[in-house]
DNA sequence: TATTGACCTTAACGCTGCGTAAAGGTTTAT
DNA sequence: ATAAACCTTTACGCAGCGTTAAGGTCAATA
């Protein structure tokens, strides 16, 4: 039940240069020293490196797993509440830098660059989520949830040139539609350009754009017979499917149905 | 029309050092260096850093960055789709991270310590994901997704045990979610508690879980009046509402309807 | 028994994208 | 003239190890 660095490396997985480096910093000391000098680590060591490597494994640092195993199961918790409010924070960050990816991607698809005036929108629309960011869930938990979402309302009856756009887009999608199905790939470009026109003409119609969203949408025409039938006949039997999909892989949903 | 390291530093709302650490990686030079040695930056450069500004955004690094703009339009879409694939791996990997924190808040909170199994249980889960992650692509390029929909599928009539869980479950979710609508706060706890076993109980459904999902299904809910009936009746009016909101909080979903 | 190969040790640099001194020169305003 | 506000280079620090480098130890084999 004793075990050198790359023992217990190999068993946990983890490479022995970790371990050294867990002693080093204190997390993980072995249970003694030979008298070679060879770190020799027991049944304890093992059972805290479990838990190390759990709570790593859920991308909490170093410094809090520490907190995390050397004090008692409630603060534990919290820091676990904490550690998900991070890892939200995280992801909502990751969301926009995609649906920014997003929209330079079918600007550059337009072949039409992008000009100075457009990059300049693009640092205010950093600013204003920035303070989104900062400021947002302070001002809801004042106002609560239905201002904000009034607000959101408030965007949408804006422009009379946007419905324009809109009903071409919505064209524009059954046509690419139907040339993406004859490919029969969901995951190939054109169906991509597809979901991404869809995208916009979301994105139109709702004022925002969430990725959730779009992909609980395309679930929805396809649990919802009105929308498979306008899809399916609109275009052909499966579109309604084909689309979902490719909107699936579009949002980075993983499978979910 | 001529900027030293601290005005271009604050027209583009950055670090005069980041500036020279640009210098120095030779991703943006200065036009000229002046007598005294001041670095002095010219119209050409803003637009380049501009142009650096804007993928660094998109969290591109700089490395990438420097390939992106000198090179031809072309290369920089392909690059560009490279990097949503990334930030969308980034993103599922979050989300599985989140969701394993998840698990472990409630298994803790059921005050139930965990079982040494059970910790290898989640050792082999997260070799099975690491899998996924290094040959699930390659597994879909080759089968197509019908394959892993079915494998998924196989997952479903599993076992017998769990219809039990799975009603109860039904049961617990309706008790909870009537004391967290006596709360009024859809973000407080008794309401996160009730989205949680709301998400068990999907988890069992389904087989699987994904937060988009279920943030979708709940957003489904509010807009399906058959849905609506049922939580509204078997609760109280508002119920499905509450629930969604509850579920959109818990998911950490934006607004976006 | 000597040698090989598989181990073990410490020490120290490297990676990203700067933040943050430290130690000193330049320009501008008063 | 002097202070304030610039500018310069140099270099350590950050997280979590990977990766040599330079050298000891242990078990098995020729």
């Amino acid at each position: 039940m004793e075990y050198t660095v790359q023992k217990l490396a190999r068993i946990a997985g983890i490479s022995a240069r970790a371990l050294r480096y867990y002693d080093e910093i204190g997390i993980l000391k072995p249970a003694r020293i030979n008298s070679s000098g060879y770190r020799i680590y027991g049944k304890a060591e093992v059972d805290r490196l479990q838990q190390i490597l759990f709570y790593k494994e859920l991308g909490v640092g170093l410094d809090r797993v520490r907190e995390i195993i050397d004090s008692p199961s409630f603060d534990s918790l919290v820091a676990l509440y904490e550690h998900r409010r991070q890892l939200l924070d995280q992801k909502i960050r990751l969301e926009q830098l995609i649906n920014s990816v997003d929209q330079t991607i079918t600007e550059k698809e337009g072949g039409r660059a992008m000009r100075d005036s457009e990059k300049f929108a693009g640092f205010k629309q950093r600013l204003i989520e920035e303070n989104e960011k900062k400021y947002g869930q302070e001002i809801r938990e004042k106002y609560g949830y239905e201002t904000v979402d009034q607000s959101n309302q408030a965007l949408k009856g804006m422009s009379q040139e946007q419905y324009k756009q809109f009903e071409e887009l919505g064209q524009q999608v059954l046509s690419t539609l139907e040339e993406a199905i004859a490919t029969g790939d969901p995951g190939g470009e054109l169906a991509q350009k597809t979901a991404g026109l869809h995208a916009r003409w979301l994105t139109i119609s709702w004022g925002n754009y969430s990725r959730e969203a779009h992909a609980g949408l395309a679930q929805m025409y396809v649990d919802d017979p009105r929308f498979t039938a306008f899809y399916d006949e609109k275009v052909q039997a499966g579109a309604t499917t084909f689309l979902r999909d490719a909107v699936l892989i579009y949002t980075g949903t993983r499978f979910c149905s």
